[in-house]
DNA sequence: ATGACGGTGTGGCACCGA
């Protein structure tokens, strides 16, 4: 069993690099994050014809998630339970697999543009109501996987520039310490389960030949819950859609799993 | 460097992202 995700900055754009990844790639479900367009726009036919089901919970123009999925998506929340979000950055679904049931929390956590700002304060408000919302979630569902652009880097490896960019936006102290909380609710960072290249990262800037030049972050993650920590085989980041025409600034993140 | 690139909504640009 395969979950994935990606945020595609723009389903609009995205839309035709997102159909051809899943022909190559077909995951059982595809968390998809910054989708910048309202629900009536979301392409349903386009991805259902691609054997996917969509749970979605878009927005104009900014945020905006989605659970794409090959079996049917249950008990769908939108939003941080809890928490009153006026923007649409959650999505949580159930999904039914081989041998038991997986609950997917799929988030596009606030960037904060930078330390001091009401943005960054927002960012720490809704990481303390996600925590709090996590924590039942956990409780009522022990086989869960929290994924999507968590805009921190957990940690030095995870950035280009550790010093030149410390206590910078995506890695102020602060943040790291509400990823380490995440982490310390019974979730662990599939990715770091297992020996990876140096310099492994999800983004990259679309400026100054950022890719070309490996100078990017780690700031997508999948999270696996402490009952699903045995049943993870690998945990990779695909960067072969940052080589496309009109790409992502994101790639995909993908974890394989033990049938539950 | 108040920059760079790219998406959106609208507009001849501004705002946002990371």
């Amino acid at each position: 069993m395969k979950i994935a995700t990606w945020n595609v900055n723009s389903l609009t754009v995205r839309l035709p690099q997102v159909l051809d990844w899943l022909a190559a790639n077909p995951v059982d479900a595809l968390c998809l994050q910054e989708l910048k367009l309202s629900d009536d726009k979301f392409p349903l036919q386009a991805l259902e014809a691609a054997g996917y089901q969509s749970a979605v919970f878009g927005q104009k123009t900014y945020n905006g998630v989605a659970i794409l999925s090959r079996s049917p998506a249950r008990n769908v929340v939108k939003n941080i339970v809890g928490f009153t979000d006026e923007q649409s950055r959650v999505i949580a679904a159930t999904l039914d697999m081989p041998g038991g049931e997986l609950r997917l929390v799929n988030g596009y956590f606030v960037n904060g543009q930078s330390p001091g700002s009401d943005k960054f304060a927002y960012k720490m408000k809704w990481l303390d109501g996600l925590r709090a919302w996590l924590q039942q979630e956990l409780a009522a569902h022990p086989n869960l996987v929290l994924v999507g652009d968590f805009n921190i880097t957990a940690d030095d490896r995870d950035t280009f520039d550790p010093e030149g960019l410390r206590e910078t936006i995506h890695h102020t102290t602060e943040e790291r310490a509400h990823f380490k909380a995440l982490v310390k609710l019974g979730l662990t960072d599939a990715f770091r389960m297992f020996e990876q290249p140096e310099k492994s990262y999800s983004w990259w800037d679309y400026r100054e030949f950022a890719f070309r030049r490996n100078r990017g972050m780690r700031i997508d993650y999948i999270l696996v819950s402490d009952a699903l920590k045995p049943k993870v085989a690998s945990c990779t980041i695909d960067k072969q859609p940052r080589k496309n025409e009109r790409p992502s600034d994101h790639v995909p993140v993908v974890v394989e799993l033990d049938s539950l």
